[in-house]
DNA sequence: TACAGTGATGTAACCGGTTACAGCAAGAGC
DNA sequence: GCTCTTGCTGTAACCGGTTACATCACTGTA
């Protein structure tokens, strides 16, 4: 026999399913006696109720569905752990999905309808108009660093231009001009609008943009550094967008003898745990995606219990300035 | 109204909903015009089946339950990311549910039931008997780490103490005798068995062994090392239970003054990403837990499918040996 | 003693799908 | 023209819970 199911449970003590499900759900009018010979009846058949079915029954499911592009990275990573924790301290489960390259990405959120309660959605590189037929109504969706589409959902949005501005602000400061732009692969929100800010601030100062195009991942970070070195003119920064990425760069440029930040600085975007471990630790814009992904939670549990709320929160990104990116006149201080 | 049903469906294509049913699911035996109009009625009224409704009706869900203790740190971000990679290979979803500090964790595997098909759980400091009572029958489960209580689940066992004995062999070979050794919290079995195979390699070398207690997070990690400076006759290598702790003494040491490999050498386990960007590069012992969560996954879809699998599999750590534990006559060859 | 009110329990409908089985029409074979 | 297949479609039961409503026993009051 496969489970016990209310209904043995009912005639094995003798009662109607419906004072089982009374008695085991602490409903208050059921006789004292007879509740604890439903509950010791229920204990000894090893019956313990078929969440599937119940949610069914109750339209709830407690469970908050999350959509991520990927899970390479500690980025994501990061995101999830702040989710995770706010949703067990809540009582709320999370049904991953991830939709890697975005092929069938988005039927996947049509599949969760009637698997929980509500949607997180993170897809910086997603097609508008995808994202716009396959948002499934009828299902609370908290949209982080998506395509402007639906103009009622909750959404976050990283001030990623004004993020990359002050990060090109601070290089400057420091003496570099020759700065090169790493950036996150054509289609990508985030990478769009790092680019863009980039871009605003250089010209700002009068300096001429130079862009390399990588993919968020180490290896492109590699890449870019190796085609840096071979250069004639050296960069004296490279401003990579994402922290990987600059990560990869900075291990490519110290294995060719090149001194980081004395030669070139380095400097990445989101920080990550691993930024401050690196040697030297990396300057970075520090999102806070763990907050924001434990915020996320937070909102959903407000709207599924009953307020409204279809706010864009909008995330400056800090700047971290640490020995990466040390001005050649700060060397003393550096560790 | 809420979400089109697949009774509103036949309704307003004038058939019965187990056409639509059939229609919907390519059951074959349906006319063509008829299947047309169904499909277009769904997709005008933009049906979406009901994926709890289906499960319940199937007893089949298509997605695998993960407990994992926390998480906190790469070790378990590592595990999810392998199990993700290939559940959603597979066209799987992960339910996630934490169980932060054991308190009422084990009961949430209860939750799971009519939820999920399979469950993979990692529980090293669970108490036996809680573990046994609470374990689903009826649902196949992947022990990863766990304690030894049923006999016929599938599980992963990771073999600590050779991985300690041989990490204590490595420092030993590389000059070392004074070798302390940070351990994870008491009862967690993998902490346990680290701890065993610490004290055979050095008892079998005649080296008297010195525990220090930590907890797996890198805090200790940084007591740990501060305690060890304040000591009159220093130890010459620690050896921790975890990379983060590694990573946090190391820091530490190098903080004070201390030349990390030169004054002391210092080793972790697990082999988590960030291990070979800190600066020396920690030596530590490969447990490859990406690629087990990913073979959780694949051992669980062919439980599904039919196999049986009650087989222990058994992890035998790797070194990695990198520049933190370097012998002083290597020291030429230090990156 | 009769009756209203109260509280515990049972019956059955419902959540939204799937599918065994029955029914029915059309074509084949005599 | 009649019966037998064959193949499509509909009816209704089922998955395992929850709960509105009916029922029933019991108490207190007139």
């Amino acid at each position: 026999m496969a489970h016990a199911t209310i209904r043995d449970v009912a005639r094995a003590a003798n009662v109607s399913i419906a004072t089982v499900s009374r008695a085991l759900n602490g409903h208050g009018n059921v006789r004292a006696n007879l509740r604890e010979r439903v509950q010791s009846v229920a204990a000894a058949l090893g019956y313990v109720p078929h969440t599937g079915a119940r949610s069914l029954s109750l339209a709830q499911t407690n469970a908050i569905g999350v959509m991520l592009p990927d899970l390479h990275g500690e980025f994501y990573s990061e995101a999830l752990r702040g989710m995770d924790g706010e949703a067990s301290a809540r009582g709320l489960q999370l049904l991953l999905s991830n939709m890697h390259g975005d092929r069938r990405g988005t039927e996947t959120l049509q599949f969760m309808r009637g698997r929980v309660d509500a949607l997180i959605l993170m897809a910086p590189d997603i097609d508008p108009e995808r994202l716009l037929t396959h948002l499934p109504t009828s299902l609370p969706t908290v949209l982080i660093s998506c395509p402007d589409v639906a103009a009622d959902h909750p959404q976050f949005r990283i001030d990623n231009a004004a993020g990359a501005d002050a990060m090109v602000e601070h290089l400057i400061a420091s003496g570099r001009r020759r700065i090169v732009h790493l950036s996150g692969p054509r289609g990508n929100r985030d990478a769009e609008e790092r680019i863009a800010g980039y871009r605003e601030a250089m010209a700002r100062h009068g300096l001429s943009p130079r862009i390399l195009t990588g993919n968020f991942e180490e290896e492109t970070g590699t890449a870019a550094a190796l085609q840096l070195i071979a250069d004639a003119e050296r960069a004296d920064a490279l401003f990579a967008a994402n922290d990987m990425m600059a990560i990869g760069a900075m291990v490519a440029f110290q294995r060719a003898g090149l001194a980081v930040p004395d030669d070139i600085a380095v400097a990445g975007f989101d920080d990550i745990p691993l930024a401050r471990f690196v040697t030297p630790a990396l300057s970075t814009m520090r999102v806070g995606i763990a907050e924001i992904g434990a915020e996320a939670v937070s909102r959903i549990a407000a709207i599924l219990a009953g307020e409204t709320d279809t706010d864009v929160r909008r995330i400056v990104p800090q700047i971290i300035a640490r020995a990466s990116t040390l001005a050649k006149t700060e060397k003393g201080r550096q560790l």
